[in-house]
DNA sequence: GTCTATATATAGATAGAC
DNA sequence: GTCTATCTATATATAGAC
């Protein structure tokens, strides 16, 4: 999978690999940013959370920014690997496809955290700012919006990756399981995105 | 309209009627929450932004908690009202429509702060802690979900409002005037909620 | 209603021992 | 890799003058 990955995009470049203390503070990271915002989440609350001192997770990151940014770059990775097996469809359509159904199995599988976090308004700045992660957003929404850039495209993408990206926490589903969920959702998309 | 809607419910007590110099204060913290989150905006940001020092804003409000109360309270007062005219049709199903439609034209207008509110962790803590909050979110939820409770009503009504709140502030749309917006969403609204 | 000044806690971050 | 201790800036919040 990931060499049929590489056969079509060079390399992501991931900023640099996670030892294993790295992604732990990652981990526990990513749970209090779904909980209570990047911007409300302290340095003391992480180390907190994995039972050490601040200073101890200074040793891991050198900045909050850097937890933060690694914290965006682990949710990009799952999405350029899944942009990587559209791509690698055969046909367009067939691409947006793979990448619709894809983008549901994402926000499913990290309902508690992906979507928060995608929403962050600190994460979204990042986002804006680095070139490499527009790039791969840019990638997204052109395939999705399939060659056009209609206002309609352009509201049916959006709606589409609002309504992914924000069901998948909402209350009201809650207590429905992963498969029922994931199917519902599927169903969803083809009602919006069909002809 | 504020008559017929009191008709029906007896009286929205609203927590307290907001002086002039608070509501300055509450719209300036809106703004400043939709761009940097509840938990990245400080009492200094909010006095930097109305020129004035932090003691004159403690004057207006004892905590920063009750800024952010009255700016969700004001999100919600728009939510009552719009629900007590869907109330006030003739046939759930024409009640229906209604909310639908004032949804929409809710998040169109306050497309640049609406929906970062209401995504934001700290908000979603204070709505779910609150009862007042809890009956209005129960209310609009029972009558866009048409008298079921089936998986596939909740996952389409939170489809909705995920991807009504979240769209219009999506840099996709960002290009688009409020009226193509407004009428485009309505389009994907009939799509996703229609038979 | 706004200011200056200040109290107190916590934020991000570093130094250096173990 | 983790700790204690500490620095500096900023957070929320208050007192009291104008």
């Amino acid at each position: 999978m990931a060499r049929a990955r590489e056969a079509v995009a060079p390399a992501p470049a991931p900023a640099a690999a996670l030892s294993a203390a790295q992604a732990r503070v990652v981990r526990a990271a990513l749970d209090l940013f779904a909980e209570h915002g990047v911007g409300g989440t302290s340095l003391q609350m992480i180390a907190d959370a994995l039972g050490v001192t601040k200073a101890a997770v200074y040793h891991q990151f050198r900045t909050k920014d850097d937890i933060v940014l690694a914290a965006a770059e682990a949710e990009l990775a799952r999405l350029e690997d899944v942009l990587g097996r559209a791509d690698a469809e055969a046909s367009p359509a067939q691409a947006r496809r793979v990448l619709v159904a894809s983008i549901v199995d994402l926000a499913v599988e990290g309902r508690r955290t992906t979507s928060v976090i995608l929403n962050d308004p600190v994460i979204r700045q990042f986002f804006a700012g680095q070139e490499r992660f527009r790039r791969v957003l840019g990638r997204m929404t052109t395939l999705l919006m399939g060659g056009t850039d209609a206002p309609d495209a352009r509201v049916t993408t959006a709606v589409f990756l609002a309504a992914v990206s924000g069901a998948v926490m909402h209350p009201l589903v809650a207590a429905l399981d992963d498969d029922t969920l994931r199917g519902q959702l599927r169903h969803m998309a083809d009602k919006l995105l069909g002809p």
